[in-house]
DNA sequence: CTGTTAGCGCGTTCAG
DNA sequence: CTGAACGCGCTAACAG
């Protein structure tokens, strides 16, 4: 009830406009007048908590440092903001358990919705034991019909490239991937044994659990003779392939040690809150290290 | 002062343990009960308005579909979570009016403090008057002295680099880049300028104002003879460089249609949103398109 | 040690 | 049309 109290009670009134109800232009200055000598800003926080309604939306990844995720959290900012919403993405690492925790996250964080690519052997009961009632997409992931789903048709589509393959009149088509156990990759090897098997051809595996062990796998099994012609079912894969055939370019470039960089930042910021944004302002910078490879004449 | 607002309040006591006060084992018996019926998490939106502060970081970025940012944004993430905060990345895609409203969502949200990586032509008034006394760190980026800033070495990291080109023996160097209204695109557009004519050699920049225009530019300018070494100034440019070099392998991949995919799953998410979480829970799988380029053998 | 209370900033509701 | 009061869920401070 103090004058400022009664200056930002007015404030509200100006939303009042949305309503309908006429508003004097004379109290509208007044209110402007306040506002601007006030700065005054909503308070989210508090209209999340009055309203029952956070205008949150979380993300929960395997990680955002990845072509796809990274694209894919672009997108979905880009929507949110659209409507309004803000975006808490948080990461898992394919970690069961870190997972829980970040659903745990945005259920206390009261998110309205929640975007989710499970990690490896996530169930129903899991999800929905942390985000009871809660709505929730499957992107690029599966774990009950009871959860809507997004994805690509993986399974045909990767019976469509095996098919293009056989076309091409190869019958020594190796299947190269890691991580049998996301979802994705499970759907899109079979889709390439469907292919094989409908030829008569017996599928040809090279998997492994992860993609340095896959660079070995690579590396031996395939050091006397290569198939015809490979498919390859992700990304990572791929450039673990490229890598080894040399058909990468060999860039000399300056690598930004970004996590050197992101470590000074965080401790920069941490350091003003913690003292109350009263540190002294410097400037850190970090020295870039030169790679030398092939490109520029170096042997 | 109902049953259950007896029992949440039983909860803090639990909490207390912190503090090292000795509950009894029958109290606390009594409190996990409640806490397990009324499947309780504290409420973070009270908990941050009451006690003023958010546990929230905001990260304001040009955009996280790049492989800087999102890694930037991963490692954030990690050491966000590792001090018990939440992270809300907002992107400006080098717009300055979207920026200041990114900046004024982070204040509305009350984030405690915000990392920032200007668009081309933010000032100190600009960021100041959206955040005051916000404890903010500027991330590759520079706008005033009085705010903390990481970033590489860059001036110094392309005087480096020429310097190892000239040392190979080249004289004709081009500098190749897009975008010279970012901050670290001139630094190392300085940094190449310096070693050249510390060689008594003139630059020599072929310099566009985006990416579209750089891949013309080069075309055009290069057609008839190319320099004896590039200096290229950022990996999308490196990249526009090799594609028109023929340097990138021709994959034939699966496209996953992300833009449709992303707009499939907001529009879901919102839909159970704003009907109560009940719609009928459906999978949207989504058919890849096979992009066929030289690697399956085509010509 | 345990129970109660005030008030964070906002939106809704009800009196003037 | 305008002012005041209540309570969202929580924490800090105080009373039993």
């Amino acid at each position: 009830l103090t004058a400022s109290y009664v200056r930002l009670t007015r404030v509200r009134e100006s939303l009042e406009q949305r309503t309908g109800v006429t508003v004097r232009p004379e109290v509208a200055k007044r209110v402007a007048k306040a506002v601007l000598e006030l700065d005054y800003e909503p308070d989210e926080t508090a209209r999340a908590l009055r309203g029952g309604k956070s205008r949150t939306l979380g993300v929960v990844f395997p990680k955002v440092s990845n072509i796809f995720f990274s694209q894919a959290l672009q997108l979905i900012g880009e929507g949110a903001r659209r409507r309004g919403y803000t975006v808490v993405p948080l990461t898992h690492e394919d970690s069961l358990e870190q997972q829980n925790e970040d659903l745990l996250t945005l259920r206390r964080c009261r998110a309205e919705g929640v975007i989710v690519t499970g990690a490896p052997g996530t169930t129903l009961q899991n999800v929905r034991s942390a985000l009871p009632h809660m709505p929730i997409v499957a992107l690029d992931s599966f774990f009950s019909p009871e959860i809507e789903s997004v994805h690509l048709q993986n399974r045909q589509a990767a019976r469509a490239a095996t098919k293009h393959l056989l076309d091409h009149g190869y019958r020594s088509i190796a299947c190269v991937y890691a991580r049998p156990d996301i979802f994705s990759y499970r759907e899109r090897s079979s889709g390439y044994a469907d292919a094989m098997t409908a030829q008569g051809l017996s599928p040809q595996f090279l998997c492994a659990e992860d993609y340095p062990h896959l660079e070995a796998e690579i590396r031996t099994q395939f050091s006397t003779k290569w198939p015809e012609a490979l498919l390859v079912l992700s990304d990572v894969a791929a450039l673990t392939v490229l890598g080894i055939l040399g058909g990468l370019p060999a860039l000399t470039v300056v690598r930004q040690p970004i996590a050197r960089m992101m470590e000074a930042t965080l401790s920069a910021l941490f350091r003003q809150i913690d003292n109350g944004a009263a540190a002294g302002s410097q400037t850190i910078s970090i020295p870039g290290e030169l790679v030398i490879r092939q490109s520029c004449g170096c042997p």
